[in-house]
DNA sequence: AGACTAATCGACACCGTGTCGAGTCGCTCG
DNA sequence: CGAGCGACTCGACACGGTGTCGATTAGTCT
């Protein structure tokens, strides 16, 4: 995972702090982080509030980190691996039973956010003003469609999936519709779906996307 | 100097009132914030930007809307009633050719977020801080569902689409998934589709939710 | 011990927001 | 006509947040 991780002034990573907690500082900084996260929107957490927190001064804070979004950035990053990981690993433990191999890899993403619900709105809320964040996030997006893709494709090869439009463009589609109902259900906005009906709606949205055929009955005289 | 944007209004009428009235004003900061957010995103333009472009001074914008967000606000829903509206009509507008029908809500709603690209990702980084906006949005998502989900159900009574999922439920994945890819599309960022084939896809995996088995082939030994 | 470096913070400059109070303007009514 | 009123305007200010600079301390390394 090499993201732009905050390192103070030099390039190389390297700062060791020997005695007093140094290194333990930026873990403060980062779990003070996560911890207001869960009591209040970014935008009502200020620089001053995380460097409190973590037991220093404001200024020292920019010792550490270059900015409040550095901070949710590094956070998000630790998040989004564990994501990638978690639904390749569903996707290739897929075995013969294909149907619950998707489930898996839609479980895997779900579970992910939902285990992470305050960091995934202040990310949200990043995405606007945040190029890094923007990019981290396309990152895992494409990282996503690559993947289901290429999976859409197999299934294609071996006649269980219909042709139709390229299978990367179907796999955008569906990646964005899980990202967001995803987020709108564990955010607590509307429209959303029930918590429990999540997995279930979003498969046979994908099952019927990547199986069915799209030719409707035509209407009745 | 500031250069006051619409100073006269036109009219070959005479006499209008040495100063502009409140209405003019109020327009030109409408249609100030509408050009700027075409040159650059709303976190980089302050209420200053807004009011010297209207030909007023700061406290003199607060005369007019509270905050820079109830600017946007108020394009918004401009533009969400015509989003609204010519979605309505494309799907009542239906025809017997069902194809047809859906195909037409897509377009509605796509050529409206086209037309608005820049008001559309200001919406977008407000959804995370203005709770109005955010009510706003549902507001429309709501209806949006509430149609869809009507028609799928239409569809299933006629026979011509299976059961499943509650058409609901359905409804809400497929149009969080339009949102979010024509964002996607028309903001530039990645994963996106072509421009040209977001319809297609979309209409694919709408169709093959709405009419598709979700059965898929079982795997080869 | 002297030198060097990581870490720390007080103080400051800056920017954007929102408000207050003191006006101005043009109209209407007695 | 001129007094009064309500719509409108803006200079000045208080506030809260950001990011930086320079001085200072505390440990480490010859």
């Amino acid at each position: 995972m090499a993201a732009p991780l905050p390192a103070a002034p030099g390039g190389s990573r390297g700062r060791r702090p020997r005695r007093p907690s140094g290194d333990d500082r930026e873990r403060a900084i980062l779990t003070t982080a996560e911890d207001l996260l869960g009591r209040r929107p970014l935008a009502d957490i200020s620089v001053d509030d995380l460097a409190r927190g973590a037991g220093i001064s404001r200024p020292t804070f920019y010792f550490y980190f270059p900015s409040k979004d550095a901070v949710v950035l590094a956070l998000l990053d630790r998040v989004v691996g564990e994501a990638r990981e978690s639904r390749s690993a569903a996707l290739r433990r897929a075995g013969d039973d294909v149907r619950a191999s998707w489930r898996g890899a839609l479980e895997a993403v779900r579970s992910t956010f939902a285990a992470h619900r305050a960091l995934t709105s202040a990310a949200a809320s990043l995405l606007a003003t945040s190029a890094e964040v923007r990019a981290l996030w396309a990152a895992i997006m494409d990282g996503f469609v690559e993947e289901t893709a290429a999976a859409i494709e197999a299934e294609r090869a071996r006649g269980a999936a219909p042709a139709g439009p390229p299978a990367r463009d179907l796999a955008v589609a569906l990646n964005w519709m899980n990202e967001r109902v995803i987020h709108v259900t564990y955010a607590g906005q509307t429209p959303a779906l029930a918590e429990d009906d999540l997995i279930d709606v979003l498969l046979t949205v994908w099952l019927r996307t990547v199986y069915g055929s799209d030719i409707p009955g035509t209407a009745p005289a």
